[in-house]
DNA sequence: GCCGATTTGTCCGTATGTATC
DNA sequence: CGATACATACGGACAAATCGG
């Protein structure tokens, strides 16, 4: 879960209501949306309640504002062949929004100190105490994608293989009481490693690269407690987003 | 250009001069920011015009808001090693903000007609008059990028070669007047060309992938004027996000 | 080209809710 | 509990862009 809950806020469910309105093309494409004083009036808001919601439209990409003209439909249903990325969310909610059943299978789970090596790429400082995983992200039964993560042990405490199979962002967020904020993510590619031709079924011959996305991940207390990097099998790798020009 | 101009709005002089102040460091990491209140005194304009500035810089990655405590800074330099990507912006605006030198080299201009083919995957209907180019991007005298635009001829009359090795986006904006909008983009991972491997000097026994950037690009009118391909040499390809929980 | 109506953009002030300390 | 700080929401004023007459 973490984003599918009933929304209290107005802006939200306006946002939210629009959304699907868009969604259900019930306005057609390049077609101009109500203005925002009729949406004031259907709504029963303010003017500022209602541009919040269109302004959350906008960084979607289903929505384009033009000063003097309106707010334009743009939204295009995307063909979902793969598997796309979105915000912060954990496999099982991806698996979920792509409309795929996941499974997860841990393959390493041990405690360890960073070293001088581990702290140089995860950013964890020398001496610091991690739970290190490895799991392997099966959708439809294919396995696609190789998860090392590295979690501070002292910001998730009681971290098991048990939960580790099942969801570790339910355990954080309903469990622990923690609350994720964000996460920096950086994407490269790399070279396929032998642990990745083992678990991902692929030939070096073919693919000899994978899509990879690194991330630090921060709580509400500020400090990072997950370093990720997910290797992701390129033919089935896909990345969207939407840019906006200032 | 495109972004690097003069803001006349407060909230911008605001989010320009706190961003500054953090990559400066005239903040500590994990520092909280003077309360709102108090940057309305220093600022002298409303809270709303600080919380917009405010929340700019949390979708920047630069600071996470914590409701009932204050504005936490989390910016953290970094290394700029390899090419990263931005919003939407030319190759020489991404050189210039990753403080390297470009040059481009225009391998091929052409006029022609979307068929079928071209069609399906640049999502230009049949029959659309384009203009075709291929381009290589140098970085520090390096071929990093190669580039396959199209771009609707309707939109972008009078197109030449010497405009495309210089900066076509500096001609839309600044002799079309046009403006650019928004971008989609996707990002995946695809096998290597001959083209790739004879322009971006590539060993096919060494990467055997691209990094591949698809970009659909719509200005005001609302007409999707650009589709563009971008490959990258993956050993220099880099894209950076921030994503927030919501 | 001008003018007025419409529509989005910016900015302000205020009130109330909610989380932290 | 009170003080502080961010979050939500409202209403109003004026600017800037678009469009039709």
């Amino acid at each position: 879960m973490g984003s599918d809950t009933m929304p209290k806020n107005k802006y939200e469910l306006i946002y939210k209501d629009l959304k699907q309105k868009i969604e259900n093309e019930e306005f057609s494409y390049q077609e101009l949306l109500p203005s925002e004083h009729t949406l004031v009036q259907t709504y029963g808001c303010s003017r500022n309640t209602i541009r919040r919601a269109i302004s959350q439209l906008v960084t979607d990409g289903y929505v384009q504002t033009l000063q003097g003209k309106g707010v334009r439909n743009i939204f295009r249903p995307v063909e979902q062949t793969s598997f796309t990325i979105g915000g912060i969310e954990s496999f099982r909610e991806s698996a979920a929004r792509n409309h795929q059943t996941g499974r997860t299978e841990v393959l390493c789970f041990m405690e360890l100190t960073a070293d001088e090596k581990i702290s140089r790429w995860t950013d964890f400082p020398v001496g610091t105490e991690l739970y290190y995983l490895q799991r392997l992200h099966y959708l439809d039964e294919k396995p696609l994608i190789i998860n090392h993560n590295y979690f501070l042990k002292s910001a998730v405490p009681g971290l098991t293989p048990e939960i580790a199979s099942h969801s570790i962002y339910d355990y954080l967020e309903h469990t622990l009481h923690m609350t994720i904020v964000n996460s920096r993510r950086v994407m490269t590619v790399e070279k396929i490693t032998q642990i990745d031709e083992k678990y991902l079924h692929m030939d070096a011959n073919d693919y000899n690269c994978m899509a990879v996305v690194s991330s630090h991940t921060y709580n509400s207390d500020g400090v990072m407690f997950e370093f990720t990097q997910s290797r992701h099998r390129p033919d089935y790798f896909r990345f969207q987003d939407n840019a906006v020009r200032k």
